[in-house]
DNA sequence: TTTTATCTGTTGGTTAGCGCACTTAAAGAG
DNA sequence: CTCTTTAAGTGCGCTAACCAACAGATAAAA
């Protein structure tokens, strides 16, 4: 399920959580570093499931998602290279009744439950860093809140487009409108009509799950202040952007 | 703005999380305890208001809002007796983009800053009871954004009443439907016509701001599963329903 | 009691997004 | 090079919720 990798150094300058760490935690961690990947679609955990591992996201990006019982979904949060997946271990609940999926395929770096609880106990950089990161997610997750509640589809999907380019290095997004719908809670004609809408306005192209970014700026007229909230609280609280 | 109040033994076995201390911390935090009175609508932070203290709602009710650039407003979390208000000052944040407003008027403890930042650093029980509550709020905020993007009026109202419900002992609520709205996120008028469905089918009576619920399963029977999984959550994680 | 402020009820017009059914088109498999 | 699968486009009726503008009605204040 887990294609295990070798260490190379890029993977490690990869996840800013591990990266802005002191030299002594990261080479105290540095030897039970796991790299593997993760292919798109991948459950990272599922709802309830006793977690294994926590995920330093390098180069994929991880959607956080809850299903309602009739199947409905939608993302609540979402996590690349500057997060981690699976904070209920630390947290000490274990398990989560969402469920945490990979929207972009790419590299993480995992650590075992057991050392990540060990060395989180030590409360130094390392417990730092997390809880920092803890209370950034919580500001995501409110804002998407407070989005779902007030803004258009249009507006969601802007702020969507723009997380992801924010978490990956190039214009493109393997995606279809199937699976962004999902993420956003609600039907995928209504994205293929906004979809269509940015296209028009050459703001993005797309075709069969293939996005480019065309241009950034019109994305970022058309979004919500939400995405700023939320990038300016990361920023903040993380020490990057 | 905060009336000062004599420490009685009621109020120590108001907040879950308190009661719940084993004796050596509990003894510990006992002389930093301090009993304040909440007045309803008091804003216990501001956003991005530095934090001074932790405070643990006896009695209380508090609300975590979001505001908007235009001034909509909508709740994303609520805290009673079950919880905690201010988990930035421990998670390191030191401040929200949110604010905190008093929902239902009463009591509360609170803590320092200082106090519950060295007593957070220890890692024992006080620790792990904070940390399991942030998980239990999260899965709450969670299911509020999901909640808000699939769900009525009527659904999210009834989960509303519930919430407020499951923290006073009574029946009865001061709220207008002015303020039910923010909460909600959504206009006056729509809680006035749900409302008064719900009077009609005599689920709830309500005059001016008084509420009475008359009959809690009628509100069951309404509301979406969101109430539920946040319930059992916070029962799983916190011990107590 | 009269006045004023607050809370609630109602109407009619408007729209975003849903649900469903169907078509078109490209990619991949054999 | 066909067949099948998957992705995307379209049209239409429908409903929840929006917006705006009032009209009671009750409580509090003068």
């Amino acid at each position: 399920m887990f294609m295990a990798k070798d260490l190379t150094s890029q993977d490690l300058v990869g996840n800013h959580l591990l990266t802005t760490l002191p030299p002594e935690e990261y080479q105290r961690l540095l030897p039970h570093f796991e790299p593997v990947t993760l292919a798109l679609g991948q459950v990272v955990y599922h709802t309830a499931q006793h977690l294994e591992y926590l995920y330093f996201p390098t180069t994929s990006m991880v959607s956080l998602l809850n299903t309602m019982e009739d199947g409905m979904t939608a993302e609540v949060g979402l996590a690349g290279n500057d997060g981690v997946v699976g904070i209920a271990l630390f947290l000490g609940g274990d398990t989560t009744p969402n469920q945490a999926i990979v929207q972009i395929a790419g590299d993480a770096i995992r650590l075992r439950a057991k050392i990540v609880q060990e060395e989180f106990k030590l409360g130094g950089p390392f417990q730092q860093g997390l809880l920092r990161y803890t209370q950034a997610l919580i500001t995501q997750i409110s804002q998407t809140a407070i989005c779902n509640r007030l803004h258009s589809v249009e507006q969601r999907f802007c702020r969507w487009l723009l997380l992801s380019h924010d978490r990956v290095k190039h214009d493109k997004l393997e995606m279809t409108q199937e699976l962004i719908a999902t993420m956003l809670g609600g039907r995928r004609e209504s994205v293929t009509v906004v979809a269509g809408r940015l296209q028009d306005a050459g703001v993005i192209s797309y075709a069969r799950g293939h996005i480019i970014i065309l241009n950034r700026p019109g994305l970022e007229a058309e979004v919500c202040e939400c995405y700023e909230v939320v990038k300016t609280e990361y920023a903040r609280l993380l020490g990057f952007s």
